[in-house]
DNA sequence: AACTGCTTCAACCGCTGCACG
DNA sequence: GCGTGCAGCGGTTGAAGCAGT
């Protein structure tokens, strides 16, 4: 007897989110928090698989989301994560608040990656790129895990960092995230655009920060908010918190227009 | 302007680990 | 210990946008 499959696949919505589902996920989540995900689908009212309900809310719809490029600082901490910790997206994506897995791992093959072999170094293994070829060591990333720091990247100082290409990627800062919305062009991409009718139409009334979000701004170098509130970092992969993390500033973009409102 | 190839990233798929009976 | 159901994770896909010609 096979498994249960995690969803009843007949009639079930695929692909893209509209604005539509977006409000009802955003709505339910945020009156009746995360509940089981199997049957938020049928109790918020959507089409969805619980587990397309649970993506679409952590890799994009989360408040506490940061969007924009990742800065220099946590490309850096991915880089030295990557190296502990091998493709273990999750743990990294746990020592940088309001990224997801799914960005961190989007951003390692879009961009670190390149960025690392331009600077002769293997992407897998995080040493010199070495020729032969056939001498690479194709580690397993588990097996990483269960080693020392790679001494490449444990050597490696801010001042390699300097000289890692950034020029090729304009850093955004958080408060430069925060566009009015007249000038917004929102991401023509599948349900981001269509997300952006978001902007007018979701109000949360009974829905409130805990601090003043508008004038706080994060620093990713030191990891400090100008309020002077501060994240912090554990030396484990659990004992991570951040009493920032519902800051509207990291908020995705088609959402922080409404947010600013109240 | 039209075409083509490349890049990006949201979303999906399938597997794993864990909790529970 | 075993089976089941669920959430979470990592790899992969494909649509849309972009750059080059």
């Amino acid at each position: 007897m096979g498994r249960k499959p995690c969803c009843d696949k007949v009639g079930l919505k695929k692909g893209p989110w509209t604005t539509d589902e977006d409000q009802k996920l955003i709505s339910f989540i945020l009156t009746n928090g995360q509940c089981c995900w199997r049957a938020l689908p049928k109790l918020a009212g959507l089409l969805r698989c619980g587990k397309s309900c649970r993506l679409r809310w952590t890799n994009y719809l989360r408040p506490d989301l940061k969007r924009g490029l990742l800065s220099e600082y946590e490309e850096k901490m991915v880089i030295d994560l990557h190296a502990q910790l091998g493709n273990r997206w999750s743990k990294i994506a746990s020592h940088l608040p309001g990224r997801t897995d799914n960005e961190i791992k989007n951003h390692w093959n879009t961009h670190i990656k390149k960025k690392l072999k331009k600077m002769g170094m293997d992407p897998l293994t995080h040493n010199p790129l070495s020729e032969p070829q056939e001498q690479k060591i194709d580690k397993n990333p588990k097996d990483l895990s269960q080693t020392s720091l790679n001494p490449t990247m444990e050597t490696m100082t801010m001042n390699d960092i300097d000289d890692f290409c950034t020029d090729e990627v304009p850093l955004i800062e958080p408060h430069e995230i925060l566009v009015p919305v007249t000038d917004y062009a929102p991401p023509s991409t599948s349900s981001s655009c269509d997300s952006s009718k978001l902007l007018k139409e979701l109000e949360f009334p009974d829905f409130e920060w805990p601090i003043d979000c508008n004038t706080s701004r994060y620093d990713d170098n030191v990891g400090l908010w100008d309020d002077g509130e501060f994240n912090v970092w554990g030396d484990d992969d659990e004992s991570f918190s951040s009493p920032q993390i519902q800051c509207p500033l990291r908020m995705p973009f088609d959402l922080q227009y409404s947010w600013t409102y109240i």
